[in-house]
DNA sequence: CGCATACGTTACCGACCGGTAACAGCCGCG
DNA sequence: CGCGGCTGTTACCGGTCGGTAACGTATGCG
């Protein structure tokens, strides 16, 4: 509830040995292995090397650490979006190339579970609980920015193209969870994406001049998997 | 675990007044609904009809219970998948097509809460659970049968097309939970299915063309290519 | 020094979890 | 009739859940 401010103004480096921040982290791993309602407050109390009680003097209650963490994995992914597309500003087809790339590595990567946002998603059903909105809101924008990069890159239908890159992105975070390893449909998912790009843009790009479908795949995935 | 049969020899018909039957139905619906951790065995009795000794004299557990349904849910699905595919033998593209629409039909309806072996996988982490392999068994077929169609339908890469179908294809069920009603990005999945399949598939879309009357959509191609 | 912040510790609460024991009734069927 | 399946009912178990009270202590700072 109440920020914990330090009357000596201590401005809460990053670093974190105060408990709170310690708590967040060992809450924000677990949610994201284990799953959130897998796990207890105990749990992640003692996986922070502390107890409840500091626990519940740091957060008002579990559903609003949830919330929090959630709040913090937007924070975090739209840092690492930005900073994805910045290096390649006014080419917006390389920066959805670039973005899917970015966020693939984040959700889809060997160690990796999934989207975290979409995971909640499943787990907190009950329209009321407080990290649902936050899911909805970044849902939403994550459609929204695809939809504008789509139109920035001149595709003949924005919409389409952009709605079904992030089907293309749901869809890898999703199987990643049920198939072990590098092993699963995510290893064709970047070749989708190209082949979708390919489809509804404008073929201005000299270098993929060929045919849509079929060599674009070997090419593109040695890239990827570089 | 053992299966209860009458001594009457009565054939335990579609219908189920017996509460085995009873108790199975709205676990599937409850677990579907709300989600199977958000579900105990006493809700599950109650919404029954009857209390939770009578669950137990007819499941060994709630993770049976559980797989039992995820079981269920399989064979229904691949019932659907054969029965909207058999029409249109010898049309493996239109099969294609009419398998995407039955899938979303049911993961992604006015009332639907995604696919239900997708949210189990993402609540069930432990993999000694015994739904797990219930999931991964499916979901790896699912592949299977994508890749076949891809291959029948003379795709110039199958396992290519038929990954990027079965990540659309996840990525639809995922996004209806978050996305209220028909508004989000699953309006346009359909249509990245018919981009996919032109770039992939050889062009022989004039007879399908001719024939189908449902997709406006596949004339998008035309626009693109030109 | 005294005070406040931050943290650790122990014990506790009511509620619910999955799961079980014991008993009583119903009903079909020999 | 009596027997055996199927079901309803009540009570109970140990454990865990989210959440709280009370107390002790270390540190920092005026």
């Amino acid at each position: 509830m109440k920020e914990a401010k330090s009357p000596s103004a201590a401005p809460c480096p990053e670093g974190g040995t105060r408990v709170r921040d310690r708590i967040f982290r060992t809450a924000r791993e677990l949610f994201y292995r284990q799953g959130i309602r897998a796990v207890g407050v105990d749990a992640i109390a003692c996986g922070a090397g502390t107890n409840k009680m500091s626990f519940y003097r740091s957060f008002g209650s579990k559903d609003e650490l949830v919330a929090e963490c959630l709040r913090a994995q937007v924070s975090e992914f739209w840092e690492h979006w930005d900073a994805s597309i910045a290096p390649h500003a006014g080419d917006p087809r390389r920066q959805i190339e670039t973005v899917f790339e970015s966020s693939m590595s984040k959700s889809c990567g060997a160690d990796a579970c999934g989207c975290p946002l979409s995971n909640a998603a499943v787990e907190l059903r009950e329209a009321e609980h407080p990290g649902h909105q936050v899911i909805r809101e970044y849902k939403a924008e994550v459609r929204r920015r695809l939809r504008a990069l789509a139109r920035d890159a001149g595709a003949s239908d924005a919409e389409a193209l952009g709605d079904a890159l992030m089907l293309l992105l749901e869809g890898s975070a999703m199987t990643r969870l049920t198939f072990a390893g590098n092993g699963g449909p995510i290893v064709n998912s970047l070749g989708a994406v190209h082949t979708l790009l390919d489809a509804y843009l404008p073929a201005r790009k000299a270098a993929a001049a060929a045919k849509a479908a079929k060599p674009a795949k070997s090419a593109r995935l040695a890239k990827a998997t570089s």
